[in-house]
DNA sequence: TCTGGGGTCCTAGGACCC
DNA sequence: TCTGGGGTCCTAGGACCC
């Protein structure tokens, strides 16, 4: 006998577009997106005409005239997507949150409670939808892989439930950009063999499959196309890097326009790595050109960093490197900084000394000392007064394309 | 003409160590 | 002439996901 289908994946509809109808009726059963120069979320309504996230605004209207752009509400976003994972939560403690609007659970020791698995995602359902007014839609299977699967399938505001009995047949019809890990690139090179439906990709030898995809990538495939999904679900992930970036236009290659620019990413990523006692080890830059193609250089420090001066300094210096390395390159229309090997927890207080990586920057210096206590004056301004009360890089903010509320939603917990 | 932002994982090659 | 083998860490790039 088969394993029960105890792993529940559940997916909030079109999130952003569903919050924006909930707030302002007027917006129910009207194409709506969220955004401007950039569509970052769409109804429904405006998908039928094509529309999709990640399209610029000028394309979405064209593809649909009507379309309404809507100013995002990112503090109820984050509000309702934290209240549906909390739905979940009352089941079972065995939650994998994945982004603001989406997470596994494993409701294998609650059945006894709540009833089948079946009847757990039909409560959820409605609890969501009664409670917060929001569409969300739930898949029902084994594994992961197929739990996910199965709510996509079940998109929009629906449940799928995959009979342990039954997972072959049901997966094998389904297309294979539905499988995790088909993206464009992947689904292009299947189609060019004249592979669409997962089944068919599960037919390939395996010599095929890794001749065309790699020998990793080809054997992760094969595996999941015959239903052998070895990951677990995962409660308590830390985050493994924190970053930002920002989108510059065209802009010269010169300091006067890199240095401003670093010194605000620096500034939001080495603020949140002190807020969470994570300083990292490694740093990474990224330049992107003007053709979009991009480059990236790293470091990695013996001692964590977390002061943003210090960060702001490393990034620079990665940066000026990167250019050196592409001369012809005038034009940067990207930066962005990374960083990784982050520290479980790291005692500030009492590693200060080691722990500010200033040795990387100048042998023998004491100024760390005051740099970490400065950036801590700033955090406590900021915790009371805001974030925009003061900081770095105000130069930096004309060019933001993006509020910085939709940024945060984005960023993981550290 | 323009093309967002924050992440994860994988790979390949090289340095280095025992 | 040919020339270990395994392991770890690092860098750079790329595909993918939400």
């Amino acid at each position: 006998m088969a394993a029960a289908a105890t792993i529940l994946h559940a997916d909030l509809d079109a999130f952003y577009a569903s919050v924006e109808q909930l707030l302002d009726p007027s917006l129910r059963g009207r194409p709506i997106a969220v955004g401007g120069g950039v569509v970052l979320a769409a109804s429904y309504e405006a998908k039928a005409f094509g529309v999709r996230g990640g399209m610029s605004g000028r394309d979405a209207r064209e593809l649909c005239p009507q379309l309404v752009f809507v100013g995002g509400h990112f503090r109820d976003y984050q509000r309702l997507g934290d209240a549906a994972i909390k739905v979940l939560g009352d089941f079972t403690p065995l939650v994998e949150r994945i982004s603001i609007d989406e997470a596994f659970a494993d409701v294998a020791g609650c059945t006894h409670l709540f009833g089948t698995p079946a009847d757990i995602a039909a409560t959820i359902r409605r609890r969501v939808r009664t409670e917060l007014g929001l569409p969300i839609s739930v898949g029902v299977a084994r594994t992961k892989h197929l739990a996910k699967i199965a709510s996509q399938v079940a998109k929009p505001d629906g449940l799928v439930v995959v009979d342990p009995d039954a997972e072959l047949s049901f997966l094998h019809e389904l297309p294979v950009e539905l499988m995790w890990g088909v993206g464009p690139l992947t689904r292009a090179r299947l189609d060019a063999i004249g592979v669409a439906t997962i089944g068919q990709l599960a037919k390939l030898s395996e010599r095929s499959l890794t001749r065309l995809l790699g020998p990793a990538a080809g054997e992760k495939l094969a595996a999941l196309a015959w239903n052998h999904d070895p990951r677990q679900l995962k409660p308590h992930r830390r985050a493994r890097s924190a970053g930002a970036q920002s989108a510059l236009g065209r802009k010269p290659a010169t300091m006067q326009v890199i240095r401003p620019t670093l010194l605000h990413l620096a500034d939001r990523v080495a603020t949140r790595l002190r807020a969470k006692s994570r300083p990292g080890r490694t740093v990474t830059v990224r330049v992107r050109f003007a053709d979009m193609k991009s480059v990236t250089r790293a470091i990695t420090l013996d001692a964590p960093v977390c002061t943003t001066v210090i960060l702001a300094r490393l990034a620079e210096n990665l940066v000026r490197a990167t250019l050196a390395d592409h001369p012809r390159e005038r034009i940067i229309s990207l930066l962005a900084i990374s960083v990784s090997h982050l520290e479980e927890h790291w005692d500030l207080a009492l590693e200060l000394p080691l722990g500010l990586a200033d040795d990387a920057l100048r042998p023998g210096s004491t100024a760390g000392i005051a740099r970490w206590a400065a950036d801590c004056a700033i955090d406590k301004i900021r915790d009371r007064f805001g974030w925009e009360a003061i900081g770095y890089g105000s130069v930096a903010l004309a060019v933001r394309s993006v509020p910085d509320a939709f940024r945060e939603l984005a960023e993981k917990e550290l």
